[in-house]
DNA sequence: CTGAAAGCGCTAACAA
DNA sequence: TTGTTAGCGCTTTCAG
């Protein structure tokens, strides 16, 4: 006695009076079998309560229909919009998503990628461009296609499919505009330290180089996870051990929050006695008191167009581009 | 020529000169195997790079190791912070978790169990009690074991698995810590208006009656999704038609957050105005000016005692309860 | 448009 | 401890 004992596809054949490979046809490719023969399988199937096993269709196939997707965190709203859209991409179609988080931890990373790939995944969504030596490894080996998210690979990178904006250029933007403004010790707050933080600190750092401004004192980094008890406590150590800094980048909108709170709470007036600049743009920064200057994000777009790039080269379609920049936008408010 | 043209164990099985059988013990039960055989195996799977085929192995075994998770949103924290929870109780085993996106809708759900069922998982975690007549025929037909997370089944429903918390108790006891703090006129501000909501509107509403302080027009409702803005305009509302209103009890965090931000813009004084409260106690409540009064709920815990919960009951084993209440804790703030 | 045969890659069941 | 055989439920392939 093997098997789920569910019903299966023969029983529903024979139900029907037709072979398997008729009712087969009937449900995966419904133009090939006679409109008769197609009422008699699906009335059968009604009757039945069949259930397709997808094991064996995976097997017998050697087609998964799953799409695995990485990110780096569920709690942080910009990886659940990439999300959101990327299963709005795979709706049409009849994928099946594996979400795996990661937990900014390359050693996840690997230990997901390792039983993902046991579902002999068809493609791949990848939340940064560099990985651990063996997860590189293991996506070249596997040889199934994969798309990054969030930030661009190099142009000249030609075999690297990405989706995004660059962190670098968005970076270098807010800090001149806080330049602009006429703010000139601006500090930067960075927190997590991924790849995308970096290249925001490396965007700031060059806008602060031209205007002659850089200063590596103003950089407070910590590899700790952002959250809005850390921006408190940032933002404390900034006023602290900086005391003409005019302004402050925090690298994310999350740590931004916290500085603001803890401007209020200690009477700190923002923008007046300092500014405060975030990232990414969370639904609370529009209508925090002050409102929050920031970087929005196109999370959702870069979850929709990296799924829907990653289908068109999973189904053999010649996609209209393998590296899609997707810009980003300055949202100027009160905070700076 | 069929088949995905990788690596199977019937090559490493040739390469480490044993039977296929023995190469599969020596994978998945490795106790039976001798020491010199199961290296040998080792070997020819570092090798080859041999990576299992998981549809195969469903195939075979009538075993899926796969586990469903329905949830309403990923956009709101509370449901992530269930998913992490679920994945660190299935991290041990070597299960596999689909997420499912619900959206707060009965058709996302039907749709989303009707594919996932295809994959004939070995349990389901749901984040309601009650379901549509469809969902609840699938469930019931398919046999899967499933555990309703979130709130608690009837104590008389005994086949019912449930892990979470009163919501009425919780909607109770928050409204009678307004009560206690001399609040008279408290509107309940709701959205979104599923399950969850409604329970609390209802421990609310009881709670106002036993204090002969019951009125239809404090309630202000909205099938709308809970958001910032909308907690803004929902509070605009209160104060506008209610103005005898001395206390609002916000149906979540989000309104409340919004509701907060809007009396900060028009100078509407919180708690010495009118005081607020919230519910499920998000990270910024605790940092905002005036902190949240909210009511902290055990999600993190609700997920992974769920999911370990369901572990139980696919393994054959005895959980100690069918129906785990992990209660709630008041969160006594400034802002009421 | 329909069907028969074979096999996807693995493990259950039994035998040695 | 190891091996043999059969078969999981479906689809590919080829023949009608």
């Amino acid at each position: 006695m093997r098997g789920t004992g569910r019903t299966t596809l023969e029983e529903v054949a024979a139900h029907a009076g037709v072979s398997t490979m008729t009712a087969s046809r009937a449900l995966s490719q419904p133009r090939l079998v006679s409109d008769a023969t197609r009422a008699k399988v699906e009335l059968a199937v009604a009757e039945l309560g069949y259930v397709p096993n997808r094991a064996a269709r995976a097997l017998a196939s050697a087609q998964s229909r799953v799409i695995v997707a990485l990110v780096p965190s569920l709690s942080n709203v910009v990886f659940t919009a990439v999300l959101d859209g990327i299963q709005d991409a795979l709706a049409a179609g009849d994928y099946q998503l594996l979400i795996g988080n990661t937990r900014y931890s390359d050693a996840e990373e690997e230990k997901l990628l390792r039983t993902y790939l046991q579902s002999n995944p068809d493609g791949i969504l990848l939340s940064s461009l560099s990985h651990s030596p063996e997860v590189a490894r293991m996506l070249a080996a596997s040889r199934v296609p994969a798309v990054s998210m969030m930030d661009l690979a190099d142009e000249a990178d030609v075999d690297r499919m990405s989706v995004g904006f660059s962190q670098l250029d968005a970076g270098g933007a807010l800090t001149r505009h806080l330049l602009g403004r006429g703010y000139r010790r601006i500090a930067f707050i960075g927190a997590q330290l991924d790849e995308r933080t970096l290249r925001r600190a490396d965007g700031y750092r060059q806008a602060m180089r031209a205007a002659g401004l850089a200063d590596p004192r103003l950089e407070i980094m910590t590899p700790e996870p952002s959250t809005i008890a850390l921006g408190a406590e940032l933002m404390r150590q900034a006023l602290e051990t900086l005391p003409d800094c005019d302004a402050v980048f925090c690298c994310n909108d999350d740590l931004a929050h916290g500085a603001i709170y803890y401007c209020q709470r200690h009477a700190v007036r923002v923008p007046q006695d300092v500014a405060i600049a975030g990232f990414n743009d969370l639904p609370a920064s529009a209508w925090m008191v002050p409102s929050l200057t920031t970087v929005d994000t196109p999370r959702y777009r870069i979850g929709y167009e990296a799924a829907t790039l990653l289908l068109d080269v999973v189904g053999g379609r010649v996609p209209r581009a393998t590296r899609v920049d997707l810009g980003f936008t300055l949202r100027e408010r009160e905070s700076a």
